[in-house]
DNA sequence: TGTTGACATAATAATAGTTACCATGTACTT
DNA sequence: AAGTACATGGTAACTATTATTATGTCAACA
């Protein structure tokens, strides 16, 4: 009952190019990689092979944080330190702390298998991009949100671009095509992304965000 | 600055089925709970109320290994046991253990915020269930795939279900409107889900799992 | 005290990451 | 050499989550 598993040329550059990165890469940066030397290779295959070379043995599938799964080439025993911010994953040893065992009596009835230890923190990338933007707000912009304009959102934001001073949202629902409450539901959208301000309460305008984002 | 946070009774009720709940559970999971108590809520609400909450720092949001993000109405600090069968996650308490601190020479640039410590393996009762199912293959019938049929696989199905004897997959190519290969091809998927068995090489039957399939 | 805008919601579309499907290609077995 | 098992590329489908948007609710100011 033991699988026979053929090397072929996809598997192999597999391999050796998660030898050659240290970073634990998730499969779609694998692919990347690895699209360079096959480039008529499929991520299906991509990700097909990371998985039965980690059920083989030959290469580790990581639980670490973020949603991505990585894959690691090294096989002895280690753990890992996740950066929050950049999603980042490098290797740590905790040398004589080694293996933390779970007393029987804590085990809650469970038959343990193993133990996973992760520090997580900001990367040394991270931490200078951090200080710097320290002043006022974040803005960090991460998720998929951020930067993009939904139509209603571009048409409010280009009638505050024509408007000199403040002004309320029924002015820009007379400049625009839009009822009022739907005005007042995209400027709190815009907000949020940093693209408006309110210099006085029911007052907008645009910010050079604002106007950046609209070009 | 500083958030004001409304308490809404949707709110409310996802707190304090949460707090019931002493099983972390994930956001759908928790979604099936409040819907039997406010039938008209809607999942997005459950997962935008999950998130606000964890941020105002009134639930923990758990890093746990599974796809599924989980959430814990415990705020205490304590680690956490992962079934890697069922994906049942209890808690843990390291006592005197407590505490790892990662030695700075160690930290490899990261300012650390923090560290998770997870044990894994087997629940109560998924022991007993592995100790059932030792004997032959596995069959654990995770993931998504397992037991759906698409019409090619049940065109081929229903034909080996119609032979009394084993046949070869020629045989079934003419009694469907598939080629030759197309039905090796299906053939393989079916073994897989344990519909197909081999008596010989190249001779197919029925299993009674694929004809209670068919039903 | 009625507006106005901030915050919430339900419903749904969109997205990211991953896996399934299947036609086709390649390599073992006998 | 035939026939099967296994692998691949391309793509559809799936799961979990997040964004969008019309609408609803509430608190505070004019």
């Amino acid at each position: 009952m033991d699988k026979q598993l053929r090397m072929t040329h996809q598997r192999e550059v597999i391999l050796s190019e998660l030898g050659k990165c240290h970073t634990h890469p998730t499969a779609d940066e694998l692919y990347e990689r690895v699209k360079k030397k096959l480039p008529r290779i499929s991520l299906a295959t991509v990700y097909r092979n990371l998985e039965i070379l980690s059920e083989a043995g030959l290469i580790r599938k990581l639980e670490v944080s973020g949603r991505q799964k990585r894959f690691d080439w090294d096989l002895r025993q280690h753990d890992h330190i996740y950066c929050v911010r950049c999603h980042r994953v490098d290797n740590i040893d905790l040398e004589g702390k080694k293996q933390l065992s779970l007393p029987a009596h804590e085990s809650r009835g469970y038959k343990v298998s193993g133990c996973r230890i992760e520090f997580f923190g900001l990367c040394p990338g991270c931490r200078k991009i951090q200080q710097k933007t320290r002043k006022g707000e974040e803005k960090m912009g991460c998720k998929t949100c951020g930067t993009g304009l939904s139509d209603k959102q571009r048409e409010v934001l280009e009638a505050l671009a024509k408007c000199k001073d403040a002004c309320g949202s029924k002015d820009i629902a007379a400049a625009t095509s839009l009822e009022p409450k739907q005005v007042s539901c995209q400027i709190t959208a815009l907000k949020k992304k940093g693209y408006v301000a309110s210099p006085a309460r029911c007052k907008y305008e645009i910010t050079s965000e604002g106007k950046a984002a609209l070009s």
